[in-house]
DNA sequence: ATCAATCATTGGTATAATACCAAATAAGTT
DNA sequence: AACTTATTTGGTATTATACCAATGATTGAT
């Protein structure tokens, strides 16, 4: 039942998860027009990639009709978010702003492991707040989780 | 005459930027050959890459030769190094080991700003000491520098 | 219920980064 | 000078990302 387990985080291309947190945030059936409007690029990019994703078994595609997290999907999409907050919470740490932290953080979020970001997060004490969002600890091997 | 004061430090790809640092371990005049060698790559994409690096003035090039850093591709290679050894150093705070935080370093340090690293190396205290090296600090932005 | 307007997809093409192979060329060695 | 080894060139491939133009589907209006 928990994919996350055995999943090294980096499976995904940084575009990927974009779109992935996306449709998190997002939820439901999300047209391919609104990811290409949200992520500023050509409907038919949108389209293309929702495909790949779908292909890989991380979005449910109904041509013309929408765009859906997988139960993976969903997941993988739950740990991006939270890699991208750790991330940018520790980053303030380091005297960056939040909004220099989260910029800097989204460069460079897909190259983390999710194997760091336990640690990290472990080591931060699963803080529930971040400086872009809340915090879950589903999926980060925390004993406290849930 | 200090160039890195303007730089993003985004300025290099991944696989450029493990050429700098390589050059400037070896040092001196540089085979293209050793190069492929160190980095696993075919001679023939080593030549293109140094080719690359050296129209855009990193590297002087003499073809059948060897490559050597320009003034300028010194001083970013140096950047590029610490760089590496100021985020290896910061992993290692969180729990991972030297070898973890290097793997992962190395992983996603090309996608990190000059700006951040200047502030975390500032909020580190300037070490002088790293995990996987030593750190200088010429182009942080230290007072005490030198 | 059909047509027009809009939305979404397909097909073709492009770029950047990275890589390999085979062929050609230069260098070094005897 | 010939032979061997090192290096480069030219051609091609892959992955990730992107756009445009053309096609196809859906929907809302009449």
């Amino acid at each position: 039942m928990d994919i996350m387990q055995e999943i090294t985080g980096l499976e995904l291309s940084p575009k990927k998860v974009e779109y992935l947190k996306f449709l998190l945030k997002k939820g439901g059936l999300v047209k391919t027009t609104d990811i290409s409007n949200e992520l500023n690029v050509d409907p038919s990019t949108s389209t293309k990639t929702i495909t790949d994703l779908s292909e890989s078994g991380y979005v449910d595609h109904v041509p013309y009709r929408g765009v859906q997290l997988t139960e993976v999907g969903k997941q993988y999409a739950e740990f991006f978010v939270n890699r991208h907050n750790i991330l940018s919470l520790m980053l303030t740490h380091y005297g960056l702003s939040s909004e220099e932290s989260c910029a800097e953080v989204s460069r460079f979020e897909s190259f983390i492991s999710k194997n760091a970001i336990d640690r990290i997060c472990d080591s931060m004490g699963h803080p529930t707040v971040g400086v872009c969002g809340k915090i879950k600890h589903i999926s980060c091997g925390s004993l406290d989780r849930l």
